[in-house]
RNA sequence: GCCCAGGUAGCUCAGUUGGUAGAGCAGCGGACUGAAAAUCCGCGUGUCGGUGGUUCGAUUCCGCCCCUGGGCA
């Protein structure tokens, strides 16, 4: 079972219901949720909620090292292979609609991009600037990508350098062939009314200030990370660094760590709207636990009963 | 009460040597194949505070009024 949705939408309320119904696990699939520092800021369930139903993928992950959507593929096929064996329900959630898709789609195989050769091209990014490295790629993936995108013009190059082929000729080869490619799945998308979801996103914002937020950003700054490291650009990292600096006040970090939310979300709406047209769209994590008790009332098996080991 | 500075998009402001105006942010829409909470693209009509005057034409110049700061009494 897939649940997608924006952050603050319910989904995760909706996956523990579920998998607790059910006696199912839950699976994370959120970019920033796996970082064991970032607790607070990235809403992860709490302790008590990981210790009712079994949660994998959550805060599993030290904030110095990056994870991705090719680690998040591999530990999330061995957890849901994991589940299936043991006949347990996965209940995968998260906000990244890339994550979600790698499951059923995969990812293109690429070999791994060595560290160095990642180095050199961010350097020679800072070095003369995107436009220069647009101009390097090949003339189809100049085509696909824009020069004013530095990330994917950076991805491009180095699959190239490593490949020895254009980027996007990979990506034309590709079929699908996630570990969830064929099997049967319920696939539902949390879509709150957007004035209801800012507001949950601005009142939520302000009780993880409440729950010690600047404190946990204080933590993260002390291990004195690379910025540009995932867990750094985690929403709400950069305004309430600026506070504890003195650059900003309270408020005003705040209102930047609310409105950076509410823009994450909406590009969580459009991700879902273009790339997730086959999950069923449900407003409130009611709904979706409605929706998955139908699902799975109509798929179950009889239920196991102690009756059936007698005569 | 007097003096000064302002009043222009939801917000902060720019601008128009007189021909009815445009940036950033917000907001809205879109893209998305290994750092995706990332990265990138598109969308700007608003009594230019009100009202009289000058003018072919006023948001712009002039008078008066209102409002907001600051200063002097």
């Amino acid at each position: 079972m897939l649940i997608a949705g924006p952050t603050a939408s319910g989904k995760s309320r909706a996956a523990l219901a579920i998998a607790r119904a059910c006696g199912g696990i839950v699976i994370n699939a959120d970019a920033m949720q796996c970082y064991r520092e970032l607790r607070i800021l990235t809403a992860r369930p709490s302790v008590p909620e990981e210790r009712e139903v079994p949660h994998r993928l959550y805060g599993h992950r030290s904030a110095r090292e990056p994870w991705s959507a090719a680690l998040f593929a591999i530990e999330a096929a061995a957890e849901i292979t994991a589940a299936w064996q043991r006949g347990v329900l996965p209940v995968i959630t998260g906000g990244t609609g890339l994550y979600l898709r790698v499951l059923e789609q995969g990812l293109a195989p690429f070999p791994p991009v060595p560290a160095e050769v990642r180095q050199r091209w961010r350097q020679a990014l800072r070095r003369d600037g995107v436009l220069a490295l647009h101009a390097r790629l090949a003339p189809e993936d100049r085509l696909a990508i824009r020069p004013s995108d530095p990330q994917r013009v950076l991805r491009a190059l180095e699959i190239a350098e490593v490949t020895g082929e254009p980027f996007s000729v990979h990506h034309g080869r590709h079929a699908a062939s996630g570990i969830l490619a064929g099997a049967s799945i319920l696939r539902l998308a949390v879509i709150p009314d957007r004035a209801r979801l800012y507001a949950d996103i601005d009142r939520r914002s302000a009780a993880m200030m409440a729950a010690g937020a600047l404190s946990e950003v204080r933590e993260l700054l002390a291990l004195g990370l690379d910025p540009a490291l995932p867990a750094m650009r985690a929403i709400g990292v950069e305004p309430l660094a600026a506070h504890l600096a003195g650059l900003i006040d309270g408020d005003d970090a705040l209102a930047r760590f609310q409105r950076d939310s509410r823009n994450l979300a909406k590009r969580q709406l459009t991700w879902i709207r273009g790339q997730m047209p086959d999950f069923i769209q449900v407003p409130n994590a009611e709904a979706a636990v409605a929706a998955a008790g139908q699902a799975l009332a109509a798929a179950a098996v009889p239920p196991l009963d102690a009756s059936l080991l007698r005569g």
